[in-house]
DNA sequence: TAAAATATTTAGACATCTCTAATTTTAAAA
DNA sequence: TTTTAAAATTAGAGATGTCTAAATATTTTA
């Protein structure tokens, strides 16, 4: 295993018979968070939805992303948005892996709550070393959801897609899991632990009101009213 | 606890009712180098020691020295080499905790080797989040030494400095408990793997040739004759 | 469909950290 | 003590990633 350096950001390391490049904190950045953004891959994602996913300027995103054309991570056209290549897709979901196994890292074995551990995982997902990653896989013996329900990609970045539904589209009477949240602000993570909403408990709708949505729901034994702003930010298997 | 911004490396902290300043990568892997080169303070870090030490060049450590200098985290005056003042002296040992605690980490939890470790903790150790060390501490159950038999500095800064001599100082017939090594270096510690040489083993020196201090020394149950490459980069305490 | 509003890109600049080449200072040797 | 060698600093520039302000393209609305 040798190593050539040019500048920290251009490290190439020859692992497994091929070469596997290196990239910027900033650019795995951009790459995630331009896969978060595609989820309904339609149109490309716009400049201007990456310039606030990433507290950023637009003109700043023109020029992020004009560099990863260059290398191949996405695919642009002027005006048109952007879409992440197959490289760039298979980069982005070792990062999302890398973040998501340090979350539950931090919750399972640190005793962070589930409101703590995103933050520091953003600075956690960009250690360069893949034995630190699948030795991290196996010592939380392989876990396949962070603590926010979300899937983790093993290491050829497959993963499962849960068949889950917002809990707001549910209607009256229906019932399930809760499965995942949507928001993973520790606002909102927040204001769940207070109120005992977790991962796993069964929700059932007893009542929602037309006029704004707001439900009524029995979450175990509890009772509780919640607004739009909770319920579409919840995620149910039924 | 709120957060300015200005740029990702003069985040500033509000944290327990004193300003915490954040310093950037390259700023800590300096205090770190500026106090391993700074053991014997009689005089001050040389320019070129440090370029040597940090792989760059002495023109861009006379740069940094200088910014350092406008920070009051080092004393510098030209020509003169360069010593930490107690601000950088402080931040130093708290990134100098960080590795060895990863370190441990490495070595205890996730199954790396000693000659493994060093690679992945000089990333780790600038991960910026108090909870995370202090959990990984608590984790770790306090570990006094890292894999490398260094000590690691508690949260105030503090450690005991073993009385460890380098077993190229004894003399025939002297013996001793193997605690650290100097040279950490992969080869190095490879090395001693394959000489079955660990830490907390014992050590006798059998016998010492005059002309180059190369020794013949008993290891447990196994005699080695080991240069002074070798014992020069032993510690051990008698 | 033309005007207005919005989105995006370009131009030019700045901060950080690095480099090479030239200059200055200090230390060592004659 | 002068001369020479080594060490350190300065000058100038490049790479990365960011910003503001101005220009251009696209979309919406009238
Ligand atoms: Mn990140
Ligand atoms: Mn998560
Ligand atoms: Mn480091
Ligand atoms: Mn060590």
């Amino acid at each position: 295993m040798s190593k050539y350096f040019t500048r920290i950001n251009l490290i190439v390391t020859f692992v497994r018979s091929k070469f596997m490049v290196m990239f910027s904190l900033s650019e795995e950045n951009y790459l995630k968070a331009i896969f978060h953004l595609q989820t309904h891959p339609k149109a490309g994602v716009s400049t201007n939805a990456l310039a606030e996913e990433m507290q950023t300027k637009a003109s700043s995103v023109t020029d992020m992303v004009k560099k990863l054309s260059d290398k191949n991570l996405v695919i642009y056209k002027k005006y048109q948005g952007v879409y992440l290549s197959e490289s760039g897709r298979e980069t982005a979901l070792q990062i999302i892996r890398k973040h998501r196994l340090w979350e539950v890292f931090l919750v399972e074995k640190l005793d962070f709550t589930w409101d703590e551990v995103h933050e520091v995982a953003e600075e956690l997902e960009h250690i360069k070393s893949e034995k630190l990653i699948s030795e991290l896989d196996k010592f939380l013996d392989y876990p396949k959801r962070d603590p926010h329900g979300d899937p983790i990609p093993d290491a050829q970045g497959d993963f499962q897609v849960a068949n889950k539904t917002l809990l707001s589209d549910l209607s009256k009477g229906e019932k399930g899991t809760l499965v995942g949240v949507k928001d993973t602000s520790p606002e909102f993570l927040k204001y769940l632990d207070k109120n005992d909403i977790a991962l796993g408990k069964t929700i059932e709708v007893v009542d929602k009101e037309e006029f704004d949505g707001s439900m009524l729901i029995q979450i175990e034994d509890q009772s509780l009213r919640v607004s739009t702003m909770v319920t579409a930010n919840i995620f149910i298997k039924i």
